[in-house]
DNA sequence: AAGAGGCCCTGATAGC
DNA sequence: TGCTATCAGGGCCTCT
């Protein structure tokens, strides 16, 4: 499901909410997600405060109090849910969720706070929840990470070194986290259209132009997508259960069939799999 | 080292 | 109505 943006997007929310505030309560319902949730995980997470909410590629991270750290991904299908308490009435003093925001089925993690709590919801269970006990230990676990498209190091001398001798295509590097961090499926499509790349082109037969434009357009895609908010295609929320609004801006993904929206471009969009991935081009101005 | 392929899992949808 | 097959925004692992 969520690619940088839509993570950034979830980020923010949760930055607003969460921050400063302290772990009352940890429940896990289903430890068997794509990482078996460890054993130490709630004693970890109880009664610690998130001091900060920050996010690297697809990846969130809470800081906690006690110097530690929560290492969130959201798989494919994960989506986390903000859920406000309300006093239901003085006489009985009960208390209760908002229970039409609350998903059925496949809440697996909730962290409770004091008038409020999220809720790790994830029918695919491809996400997962890692707990780090230092900074060093956190650093470690995402090593392996290219630079994100924001990154200065994301620059035309590392393109350039890293695609010079690659055979594959290069819509399958845009999706190699080991080589430029963020960027999913969805992205990729995207910024090859802008780029007007081939996305089966061999990367090696890039030039100097065409690094340029994917460096760019990295950048400028992606920050399209946050400022709307992120991109809904099946069941990507905010932690608001509101959908993004992106999917709108698409040049190409899910368009295929449809006329190129490039002007004077008489192009149609194609569909092929690439890598085991869908991918979508215009079939004239992508060389 | 690089690339191809498989696998983890559930749900929505299409076709019969 | 119900069956089966296919696909979905990710990432890791193994084999060659």
């Amino acid at each position: 499901m969520p690619e940088l943006p839509e993570v950034e997007i979830v980020r923010q929310s949760l930055d607003k909410k969460i921050k400063n505030k302290r772990v009352k309560k940890v429940i896990v319902r289903n430890r068997n997600l794509r990482i078996k949730v460890s054993k130490e995980f709630v004693k970890f997470l109880k009664n610690q405060k998130i001091t900060r909410v920050n996010r690297y590629s697809k990846y969130l991270i809470l800081s906690l109090s006690n110097s530690g750290y929560c290492l969130i991904h959201l798989g494919m299908s994960g989506t986390i849910h903000l859920i406000n308490k309300f006093k239901k009435n003085i006489l009985t003093n009960t208390s209760f969720y908002n229970s039409a925001m609350i998903p059925k089925k496949h809440n697996h993690i909730e962290l409770i706070f004091d008038d409020f709590k999220i809720i790790y919801n994830d029918p695919r269970r491809f996400g997962f929840f890692e707990i780090f006990e230092n900074y060093s230990m956190l650093i470690k676990r995402l090593n392996h990470l290219g630079p994100e498209p924001f990154s200065k190091k994301f620059d035309l001398e590392y393109v350039n070194q890293f695609l010079k001798k690659k055979e594959k295509n290069i819509k399958s590097f845009l999706i190699d986290q080991n080589f430029v961090s963020g960027i999913g499926n969805i992205y990729a499509s995207e910024i090859l259209y802008l780029s007007k790349i081939d996305p089966m082109k061999k990367a090696k037969l890039l030039n100097k132009n065409e690094h340029k434009k994917i460096i760019i357009n990295s950048k400028k895609v992606l920050f399209r997508a946050i400022k709307k908010g992120g991109s809904t295609i099946r069941d990507f929320k905010n932690t608001l259960g509101l959908k993004g609004n992106f999917q709108s801006s698409f040049k190409v993904y899910q368009r295929e069939g449809l006329r190129c929206k490039r002007i004077r471009c008489k192009g149609i969009i194609k569909k092929k799999f690439v890598s085991k991935r869908s991918t979508f081009f215009c079939n004239s101005c992508q060389k």
